[in-house]
DNA sequence: CTTCATAGTTAGGAAGCCTAAATGTTAGGG
DNA sequence: CCCTAACATTTAGGCTTCCTAACTATGAAG
């Protein structure tokens, strides 16, 4: 019966998949700045990175990152240099009112989520602690299968 | 420091979201229904559901619904009924056709999870599972809160 | 100094979500 | 019975975010 359990605890694992999608559509939806945005100025402070490294860290081929990063820099939030190094590259930062805006940002949203973890028991919330570093390692696992196509007209 | 603490779990459970949305294209993004699809294909069994509830399940407003049962319903895995008690809703089953597909698309994601599941520790799928009803509670409780909106430029 | 690989951008398109407005139905008062 | 307000859904139009393919420019290796 132990493949049994797997499959039921995978089923009910993909159920929390949804619902994270879900989750943060409520968590973010209604600010100015999208998840995605919020996690590239995150990641674009100090140095800055290369625009392939930023895809990497998203999860999305570089097209993404770039339009992505044009829109920010639109905004004043980040900018791009030439990487010293390598003229192909470039290295996007973060301006000041990047670090501004990325600050503001993670304190709303850390806010927010704060006031629903609040509502939870102790054991509730440590549950959810042990339970994150599990999610990094699937992620990790999953790294190894797939890539998207087509979904059906 | 119970207020630190609590910041420092939101903000490690926010990567979480977005990890989780990372997951799922990984897991689902190669195959011909996208997650929502099979959503809404695994909900409409038995006598069906109107498509405000369909709408309301998926965390999505009416005319989205609308627009993914429409295109399940041309690839012949959905139909829609009159409502016999109010000729205003409609009521969305599953086809013959729509039950094998969800059935087939539901075994071949579960399996794929299941792949990954199986390098876990059992220390680890433990947690897995006690984190997830967490999750759902996470959920309900920001059904308090907010509302999509525009994002920049 | 060619040739091949690498970094990024541009162009075009698909999916998925939204709001506003239109259509038809039900239900409650007068 | 009739009118108005609430409701269920669809249609139209638009925005974001992602993708692939093709193009530009630079680097590296023989």
């Amino acid at each position: 019966m132990k493949e049994k359990e797997l499959a039921d605890l995978a089923d009910r694992f993909r159920g929390m998949l949804r619902l994270a999608v879900f989750v943060s559509r409520r968590l973010d939806g209604d600010l100015e700045l999208s998840t995605t945005q919020v996690s590239i100025l995150t990641m674009c402070g100090g140095d800055g990175l290369r625009m392939g490294v930023i895809a990497e860290n998203l999860g999305v081929r570089v097209p993404s990152a770039t339009e992505q990063v044009s829109r920010l820099e639109r905004a004043g939030l980040l900018e791009r240099r030439a990487d010293p190094r390598d003229a192909r590259a470039v290295v996007v930062r973060r301006t000041d009112a990047g670090d501004r805006a990325a600050a503001d940002a993670n304190r709303r949203r850390t806010a927010r989520m704060v006031d629903v973890l609040e509502t939870l028991e102790p054991a509730e919330l440590e549950a959810l602690r042990t339970a994150l570093p599990v999610m990094d390692k699937i992620n990790e696992r999953l790294h190894t299968i797939s890539n998207p196509k087509e979904h059906i007209e």
